[in-house]
DNA sequence: CGTTAATATGAATCTAATTCATAATTCACA
DNA sequence: TGTGAATTATGAATTAGATTCATATTAACG
C-alpha cells in the first residue's frame, strides 16, 4: 500500500470542496487528474471513501477516518515546513559557541545577555574543552561559532573581525616594574608568569613578545579563572598580561599597575569564525553586530 | 517546499545505514537514485541535513530535527495504513442497523450481545426512526445493515436470507377465538387490533392475510412496545399477531392463546441487507451467522 | 601518498502522473 | 419521466520527473 502525502492533499481538498470539479481550484490540476487519482488511492487502501453515486460528495465512515489523520499528518507535516523555513532564514536554530579565547567569558556573556533579548528561540551553548579543536568542531557542525584570534583560509568557513584590543602587562604596585613607562621582552627573564591554562602559543604574551624573542620566564603558574589571576597579581605571586578589555570591566584592579608592552604598545584582533552557509542567518548577524560594540558598552 | 513521504523514508534509511551505499538495500534503489533524491531534497528545504565531506554520514542538528520529526509523521502514516488493512479485512469497522421489522428487538439484542464477544472492535448501533427508508439509508452509508422482510433488486446491495418464522395470533384465554382451532382473515373483522406503530402494509397480518382477502379490521390500536401489547391482549382489549419467536421467548404468554393463521398455518422470511462491497468483511460475515442460528438459541 | 570505497553528476531511459478529448452519469427542473 | 447542464470516469497521448547507467570526484585508511 503506498500512500504520500500529496494523496492525502488530493483527499483533503476534495471533501472540502465536495466535488472533484471545484478542487481543482486548490489543487491546480485538472479535474480529470484528480480522478485518476482518486481512483488510485481507492486502490490502494482498498476501502471506499466517498459514498458512490452522491453529489455532493459525501464521506464514508472511514473515509472520515482517512480525513481526521490526514489533517493531523498534514498539519504534522506543515510544521516540519515552517521550522525549516525559520531555521533557513534564521528566526531559530541553534547557536553553540567554541572559545579558543580563556578570557572571552568576560565579554562573552554580557553579549550572550543581549542577544537574549533579541532571539529567544535560538538554542545558546558554549562549548568549553574544546578549546584546540574548536575550528574542527565547527566543520563537523558540533558547534556553530568559535571565537578565535587566529584567522585560517579554510573551504566553508568565515572568519569575521570583531574588535581589537590590547594585551596590557599588570603586576602589583609594588612590583619593581611598576616604575618603568613600558615592558619589554626582556623584562619578563625573571619574573613569574601566571596565565591560563593553556600552551605557550597562544598565549599573547608568548605569541606577542616572548616566543619571538626567545626568552623563557622563571616560571609560568596556570590559573583557570580571571578574578584568580588578578587576585594573585595583586598579592605580587606573579605578573600576568591580559587583554584591556578585562582590566577595564574588573573591579579587582586596586593594586594593581597596567604597563604597555613595548614602546609603542602590541594589538591583537578577535574574530568570530562561522560556516559560510550560516553567515546569512539573522542570529549570526545578531551575535557579529552585538560582539562588535560589547566593549564600548563594557566601558560605559 | 515540496516534501513527500517518500523523502522521509530516504532520509531516515540514509541515517539508519549510515551510508547511501547501505540505504540502497533497505530502499531498493541505486546509490545514485538515492544522491539525487537527497539533493532534491536539499534543495527543498534550504538546510544542509548531513554534515558535509564526513563519512559515516553525520547529522547536522537541523537534520536530527527532521528525523525526530519524520519518525513521529511516518508512524502515524503506518498507524493509518494498518488501519485501513483492519478495515479492509473487516477485523474492525462499523456496523450500524436499521430495522424495518419492529418485533426484531427481540431477538437482535440476544444476537449482539454474542457478537460484541467476537468483534469488540467493531462499532454498533441500532439506528430507530429509519423504518421506512431504511434500505436508502443503506445505500447513503448512513447505516451498514438492514433488517428487512421484503427483499428487492438493487444495485450493490445484498439480502441475505436468516430465518423463517410463523405470525401467530394471538388473544386472551377468554376470547371467543380462542376456541377455534385456527383463524382466517374474516375473523378479523369484527376485532380490535393491536399492533406496532407502522403502516398496515408492513405488518405480517395485513400483508400476509387482510389486504389480499380486502378485509377491514374493527379498530387498530398502535402500540409501541411488544411486552405492552402482550398485556393487553392478555387484559382482553383486543387480539394480535406477533412472531413465534416472540411468544417462544416471552414471559407474559400465560393468560394468551396462540393460533394459527389459515388452516396451513403462514410463513415469512427475515432478510439483511449489507452493501455487497461489505459482504465479505468478517464481522459481518458473523452476525449473519448468529442471526441464523438465533432462534434454535432462545428457544432452548 | 596511493589504493579502495563511497558519493556526486550528467545523460539516457523508463515510469508514472497529467492532460486532452470524450463518454458516461447524475442532477435539477420542467 | 425526459432533457439539458453539470459532474465524473475513462483511454490514449503527452509530459514531467524519477531512476539507472556510466563515470568523475571525493573521502578514508593503511
Amino acid at each position: 500500500m503506498n500512500i504520500e502525502l500529496k494523496h492525502l492533499r488530493t483527499i483533503l481538498a476534495i471533501h472540502k470542496t465536495g466535488s472533484l470539479q471545484r478542487a481543482t481550484e486548490q489543487l491546480n490540476m485538472t479535474q480529470s487528474a484528480i480522478s485518476h487519482q482518486l481512483r488510485y488511492i481507492r486502490e490502494q487502501i482498498g476501502v471506499e471513501l466517498f459514498v458512490p453515486e452522491t453529489r455532493p460528495l459525501k464521506l464514508s465512515p472511514e473515509g472520515l477516518e482517512l480525513i481526521e489523520a490526514a489533517e493531523r499528518i498534514l498539519s504534522e507535516v506543515d510544521k516540519l515546513k515552517s521550522r525549516f523555513v525559520d531555521l533557513r532564514s534564521g528566526q531559530t536554530g541553534r547557536m553553540f559557541i567554541a572559545i579558543e579565547c580563556h578570557a572571552c567569558f568576560e565579554w562573552l556573556f554580557p553579549v550572550l545577555n543581549l542577544f537574549r533579548d533579541h532571539h529567544s528561540n535560538v538554542d545558546v551553548d558554549i562549548k568549553p574543552g574544546l578549546a584546540f579543536k574548536a575550528i574542527e568542531a565547527l566543520q563537523n557542525e558540533e558547534v556553530d561559532l568559535v571565537i578565535s584570534a587566529d584567522p585560517e583560509e579554510l573551504a566553508g568557513i568565515e572568519f569575521h573581525e570583531l574588535f581589537t584590543y590590547e594585551p596590557i602587562f599588570i603586576a602589583s604596585r609594588n612590583h619593581p616594574l611598576s616604575k618603568r613607562p613600558y615592558i619589554d621582552a626582556e623584562d619578563f627573564a625573571d619574573q613569574n608568569i601566571i596565565a591560563y591554562p593553556v600552551p605557550k602559543e597562544r598565549l599573547d604574551l608568548f605569541n606577542l613578545l616572548l616566543l619571538p624573542a626567545g626568552i623563557e620566564p622563571l616560571s609560568i603558574r596556570q590559573i583557570e579563572l580571571t578574578s584568580v589571576i588578578l587576585l594573585l597579581v595583586s598579592a605580587n605571586k606573579g605578573v600576568s598580561v591580559l587583554p584591556d578589555w578585562v582590566l577595564q570591566s574588573s573591579r579587582e584592579t586596586d593594586h594593581l599597575t597596567q604597563k604597555r608592552l613595548t614602546k609603542k604598545g602590541t594589538s591583537r584582533k578577535l574574530y568570530a569564525a562561522v560556516r559560510r552557509r550560516d553567515s546569512e542567518k539573522l542570529y549570526i548577524k545578531t551575535f557579529l553586530s552585538l560582539s562588535k560594540n560589547i566593549l564600548s558598552r563594557l566601558s560605559t
